[in-house]
DNA sequence: GATGAATGAGTTTTCATTCAT
DNA sequence: CATGAATGAAAACTCATTCAT
């Protein structure tokens, strides 16, 4: 079954140069900020290099956000409501806690290699915010565990998931991998590299073959 | 077996002496930008706040290191060295390709739980480095991976190890998994953490669980 | 006797029509622009909070001024006028010296009063003209001043006003004293707090008792 | 007896080219900050033209201070240190209520008039102070006011300040006069301009022969 | 070794103003 | 009239680095 949720770059159109052009610049913005921030990281990342790329001048950037750290928190809250959207379609579909746990590893997993600039954000910059959007960043985070979280223990007692481990500790293997999938080898245009597709086949056999009740 | 290399933070020793005194100083200036920039990454840290914690004024900085970057390279390459004699320590005892695997997973991963922090910057600010020193860096982590491969390939290759997955897939599965160790329960002071030793044992059987030949 | 003259914020009624709307924003633009300027002062006024305070965005407010200092002279020019005008009255009047300086002041100061925050910029923000303006706010106040010296100067001559004391100086001290006024306590609603009548009757007061000849 | 608070520019030094001067600006910093900041405002003074004034490059200024705000509550902080120090000296000699009001005013007159720029940086740009620094320098602001409320107020109950007008209309009369000395005619090289002295015995006499009782 | 004033180039952010729609 | 994207210049502030003392 398909995931529905899409993040691509905005199609980027030719500047034909006559008049000034007064397009909508909001997703380039966005699309821009994730390129350089997931490549430098947030702090290395300056406004002048983002204003660069989305061609207007720094101070033009700041029609589209207030300050570079709503910037950021505005990726990061995309992120979380797309996981989180994706976290209610699965839960949707009533399965047994170790299927709908793999089912929900599987379309995180695709959301996070389709999204891999968006998602490395997500899970690396988060300390970068300040107050009142850190807190609530610290909650998402806390709230992707938790669900994650649940169905271990939902699987370790109907004994389909092992429990001769804690459930923290399968929990945070279990993110953690996922957190990875961005490193594993998919450069395209690289000889032979792997598709989406097989990364996170080859991650969910990995994680189930481990987690599963029997395995020791 | 108990592993002999050690990184810990200088224990705090009163100042009983000049020579006792410089020494110090020297490995708290290493210790101190550790602990800043695992805490808040490398372009987020500043030199006047290492210099704050060291007790000590920013300009006199300059006589430890010659300059942020070369201060970020040698907490790098210290972390290479240790990872590197380790390989070499298990590589010595000369064990089959799926247990000398476990065995060397097992050993970098209690390095990288008592270091968490230092691996927490070998692994994510090598970016920051740049032309010789980065070049350097980014040997080293295909050296790290290089060790990983070449036992999955071994173990691919006497049958210990499934090689329904591409063996590439498999090292950054492995890798991957080690990174984020760091971040696994263990805030010590809190009742029911973990050790070190646990959380290891907890990734050492997961893994092996997951790539044993025969898991599928 | 009533002085006719007003300037008090425009009555906030309903828009009944176009032409209302357009007059009432028109004036909306000016009051906002004093409520703000007067609290914050000219530099640290921005554009951008008259616009908020008015109900429209801020390219738009260039349809009713073509430039802020400008704008801050339409402010300091009514308050010019207006005061004249009490000047030209009160003259009319044809008092001896020393009643009509203590009617001029009186008459000034309740438009002082009623006008707390146009005058006060009137008094501070003369600075921040600039040429032509500049030269013109400036030859105002020094008519104004050189309203009040000619009937000290009089009132000295016939001896009605102390002449102990060097006309300039004394000048100065009732326009100061007139300046000030808007600092005297007037909260409206506090418990007992003063009414303008009562703030205008003391000011006069004690700038007679003070300037009257034979004091000494 | 003659007040020994001194806020003068520091000694223009000539710079002798030879090595980079390494004397200490500070004082030289809020001399130029005050020169500035009384010339065209807070809001309107950069930290270019102090630097420019000062000689240095602007980022080099924040060794003096951290941020301009608090270069401003410096300024003031130390107008408020003076001014008490000044309260305490005439408390100490233990004068009647008049004449202990009429040696406040004379004293603080002098200190303004000596210290013209800084008095009116005091007196206008507490708005532009925040948090904690406004509230504290507010606070100052009702000290000073009390003082005089106080003697205003001892000065009628025993007869010697006429009654007939509140307390705090006086006493804003007082201070308001007080605040405008430093715009009375006294440009030092115009040619028939006033002295400090003659000017404080002006507002001095002025006051008192309006505020004595059986004035009415 | 340590200091701390100074640099110089950078950072984020603000803001009056313009103008095509 | 009103919009709102964009400008361009300047603002406050930061920071790695140098160096005379």
């Amino acid at each position: 079954m398909a995931v529905s949720i899409q993040s691509e770059k905005a199609p980027p159109e030719e500047k034909n140069g006559k008049t000034r052009e007064r397009r909508n610049r909001n997703d380039s913005v966005i699309d821009e900020a994730i390129a350089v921030m997931s490549e430098k990281g947030y702090a290395a990342t300056s406004i002048q290099e983002i204003a660069d790329r989305v061609g207007v001048l720094k101070g033009s950037l700041y029609h589209y956000f207030s300050s570079k750290e709503e910037l950021l928190f505005r990726i990061i809250e995309k992120s979380h409501q797309d996981t989180s959207r994706i976290s209610a379609e699965v839960g949707a579909l009533d399965l047994p806690p170790l299927e709908h746990l793999l089912e929900h590893i599987r379309r995180t997993s695709e959301w996070f290699l389709r999204n891999r600039e968006r998602a490395h954000i997500y899970f690396t910059e988060v300390r970068n915010l300040s107050g009142e959007r850190h807190a609530e960043a610290i909650q998402w985070g806390r709230m992707f565990e938790t669900d994650v979280s649940a169905l271990v223990t939902a699987g370790q007692e109907n004994g389909t998931i092992r429990d001769d481990l804690d459930q923290r500790l399968v929990t945070r293997y279990i993110i953690g991998t996922m957190n990875n999938l961005r490193s594993w080898p998919s450069r395209p245009g690289s000889k032979k590299q792997f598709g989406n597709d097989q990364i996170v086949d080859a991650a969910v056999t990995l994680i189930a073959d481990s987690i599963r009740a029997g395995s020791d």
